[in-house]
DNA sequence: CTCAAATAGTTGAGCTGGAAACAATCGTAG
DNA sequence: CTACGATTGTTTCCAGCTCAACTATTTGAG
């Protein structure tokens, strides 16, 4: 099914081959693949969608366990506007308070609670394995290392020429 | 901005470094960034959005011009749901038309017209301008295949094991 | 000091995509 | 031949995001 998919997508040995393509779609399908593993498993586990996660993971290895909205937003690759609604449930669930900056009265804190803490930890397990699912079965530490240095690299070169 | 980015979501030097959980924000980031470049591309072409190239594209790509709903949802990696409306904004643009199966009335295709072939004509060297810059600047062809091969791999683990 | 421009965050409108329920068709066991 | 289950696509409802406009604050030029 997925292979046929792959197939569908960049139609193997046609005449117009694109590396840069058939690379992007990768990274695509890669992307959304893992995505939807990972929903599906917390989920499955009655747990919090994964945007949740990734905003607890981020605050919890930031100083003091809190981040300016727009640090935040940046973080995670999305709009300050899309941020602010998303810190305002879980707020509202709880895990989360705002804060404010005594120097500059415009800037807010997203702070990590116990209560998020906590849920964390809960979900950390869930996405570590699903993780270790996708990456370890045909990765060697090495590949993934590789894998993560020309990411990046892309992601710069992306950023970086505006 | 873009590197302390990189830094505040994986916390450089942090105690509990997780390979994985490295390697999956980088997918995750590189993702991002290139989807929003050839956004903006295209948005300051004045042309369609991306999925709408990635239709096109895609249909362009099959034999006969054309693809079976599941099929197309399956390579762009959506619901077919949300397909069935993509497809028909592409439609309602005279891009595209939905043809019928004579040995099966559950299928529908999505057939590309002349219009839809012209478009993507006037979308694709945007594409690829963007994915030169954001590909060949840093990365080797070799390497870019290499990435290719283990995000196909990533996808695999993903997608086989449910 | 003052005011315009820049910056941080929030808000409201609109759009897109996902999940689930639905309709139509196919295939197959009996 | 019939009926039930599987498959294909659509529809409905809704959550989440982006974009643009807005408020509040800070910064800097004059």
């Amino acid at each position: 099914m997925s292979e046929q998919a792959t197939a569908i997508a960049r139609n193997n040995g046609a005449a117009d081959f694109d590396p840069h393509r058939e690379a992007w779609i990768a990274i695509t399908q890669a992307h959304a693949a893992v995505t939807g593993r990972l929903q599906e498993a917390l989920t499955s586990a009655e747990l919090p969608p994964l945007p949740w996660f990734e905003v607890l993971a981020t605050l919890d290895r930031a100083p003091e366990q809190r981040l300016k909205m727009g640090e935040l937003a940046e973080a995670l690759v999305i709009t300050r506007g899309g941020l602010t609604k998303l810190v305002d449930r879980l707020i509202k669930a709880g895990l989360l308070e705002r804060t404010f900056c005594e120097t500059d009265r415009r800037v807010s804190y997203a702070t990590l609670l116990p209560a998020g803490v906590e849920l964390l930890e809960e979900m950390r397990p869930v996405v570590r394995g699903e993780l270790a699912v996708a990456f370890s079965a045909n990765l060697t530490v090495e590949q993934a290392e590789e894998l993560r240095t020309m990411l990046e690299r892309i992601r710069g070169a992306a950023c970086g020429t505006s």
